[in-house]
RNA sequence: GGAGGGGUGGCCGAGCGGUCAAUGGCAGCAGACUGUAAAUCUGCCGACGAACGUCUACGUAGGUUCGAAUCCUACUCCCUCCA
């Protein structure tokens, strides 16, 4: 690989973002010389985006930091057929609204990061409803029908595992690379948009959509895609017991956020400092070099600096705060997850196998039980023996009962 | 439209009249070891109940039987082949 002039590819190459890249010294040419509109899409299948999206979120901030115009591609059209992918369900078709409402949701996980506005290079949204919507059957088929080759289709990477696996791939799903496609063209047309970033699955995708603008417009766009993200165990990231991490406040606490990524595997850390940190790289070797329990410190800075980005870093300081307290000192912090119960119904007694499962801690009463039965339960730090035991006012401790289910779930019981 | 195969717990996948809340694997939870890591080992893993137990569950609805996830009928969805 030659020397990259331009700051975003450095800094990208640097980070370990790049995967694939359609033509790699043009569009470092291209960067160099004058500003580039780029565009990620993503679905609206959900109000909120997951750290499985956020790869892409933040080579979109790279993108605008070293002074590029952002495309955020809001699939409200595609989402309306689905991208074939690695699954092997069809997705479940969403109506009008529930795209709108998803929509909502994901724009205010973008402020967070990205600068949205009306200068040249601020951020822009967009819904490819816009144009999806009005294309004519008959029409679209002749003018752009035409460019596609099924062989080619059949042997991209989604649509031969659907094949070979003998799972359904409907017409309608196999349409969405071509719709793909046609965004970036479109995104070409309106916003001089010459760039298309994604995930190394939509490569296939991205080839289409710059092979089209290409035939049609005689325009010369480029691809990006960075690499598969997984966890070094092997596992898809972004999924935890509680389910998936997601980066806004109302569906995944800052607290919960932090403690996802001061859970990162050893063996991630190297990786995802530079990825999903803002440190300069200096530092970051400084810290991957860390070893045995000293990878702890690279942890809590990959904690802090992640929550800050995506909840701010008040959030992010006080996250750490509670966990040093909880871990590190053993106390109850007071700023855990908190449950409120009436003071009348911790007077009268609860059991404990009840207090767990109305703490959220336990996810039924014989879950409880077994958590109880098996040792793992906690209250205020002392092991609970006995499932049935009644806990009343007399075990708070400063206005609180501590709650801990195994070594990291804790939550505090207060009354009111 | 015809022929065949199939729908089992979060997923994969056995079971094919009783001992089946249903083998096994994965995922998950907990314990041990550690560093809030990984790997490993151990236990748990439908709901309710202190407990004998009760209820709900093997695509849906009926039926046969003392008794069905297992047999029969209809319906439904999926797959394969043929037209």
């Amino acid at each position: 690989m030659t020397k990259l002039r331009s700051e975003f590819l450095r800094t990208l190459s640097e980070r370990g973002f790049l995967h694939q890249c359609t033509d790699l010294p043009a569009l470092d040419e291209r960067l160099a010389t004058k500003p580039v509109v780029a565009y990620i899409g993503f679905d609206c299948t959900a109000d909120s985006l997951h750290v499985g999206s956020l790869l892409p979120i933040m080579l979109l901030r790279h993108l605008q930091r070293s002074g590029h115009k952002p495309i955020v591609l809001m699939g409200g059209g595609t989402t309306k057929v689905g991208d074939p992918s690695g699954k092997d369900e069809a997705r479940k078709l969403l109506t009008d609204a529930d795209i709108a409402h998803n929509m909502a949701g994901i724009r205010s996980v973008f402020s967070k990061f990205l600068q949205f506005g009306e200068g040249p290079t601020d951020a822009v949204m967009v819904n490819n409803a816009d144009w999806l919507g009005a294309l004519n059957y008959i029409d679209f088929l002749r003018d752009y029908g035409r460019h596609f080759s099924v062989n080619r289709m059949l042997s991209f990477e989604s649509v031969k595992l659907r094949l070979e696996r003998e799972q359904p791939l409907s017409f309608l799903e196999f349409n969405y690379m071509i719709l793909q496609a046609y965004d970036f063209l479109e995104l070409a047309r309106r916003h001089h948009c010459a760039l298309q970033m994604g995930g190394s699955d939509q490569w296939g995708n991205i080839i289409n959509g710059v092979e089209l603008g290409r035939r049609l417009d005689g325009l010369e766009l480029f691809g990006l895609t960075t690499p598969l993200m997984t966890t070094a165990s092997g596992a898809k990231m972004g999924k935890t017991a509680q389910g998936a991490v997601w980066l806004n406040a109302d569906r995944l606490s800052p607290w919960h956020y932090w403690q996802f990524w001061r859970n990162t595997e050893d063996a991630d850390v190297a990786r995802f400092l530079p990825l999903f940190t803002e440190l300069p790289m200096a530092e970051i070797r400084r810290l991957s070099a860390l070893e045995g329990a000293e990878i702890n410190e690279a942890k809590k800075i990959l904690a802090d600096l992640a929550t800050t980005l995506a909840h701010g870093s008040a959030a992010a300081a006080e996250a750490r705060e509670t966990a040093q307290r909880t871990f590190e000192q053993g106390a109850a912090a007071d700023s855990l997850p908190t449950v409120i119960l009436s003071s009348q119904a911790l007077a009268e007694g609860i059991p404990a196998f009840a207090l767990f499962v109305q703490a959220g801690l336990a996810a039924s009463n014989g879950e409880s039980r077994r958590l109880i039965q098996g040792g793992g339960a906690k209250i205020n730090d002392q092991t609970v023996s006995l499932e049935t035991e009644i806990i009343t006012t007399a075990n708070l401790r400063d206005g609180a009962i501590k709650v801990t289910a195994g070594k990291k779930r804790h939550m505090l019981i207060k009354v009111q």
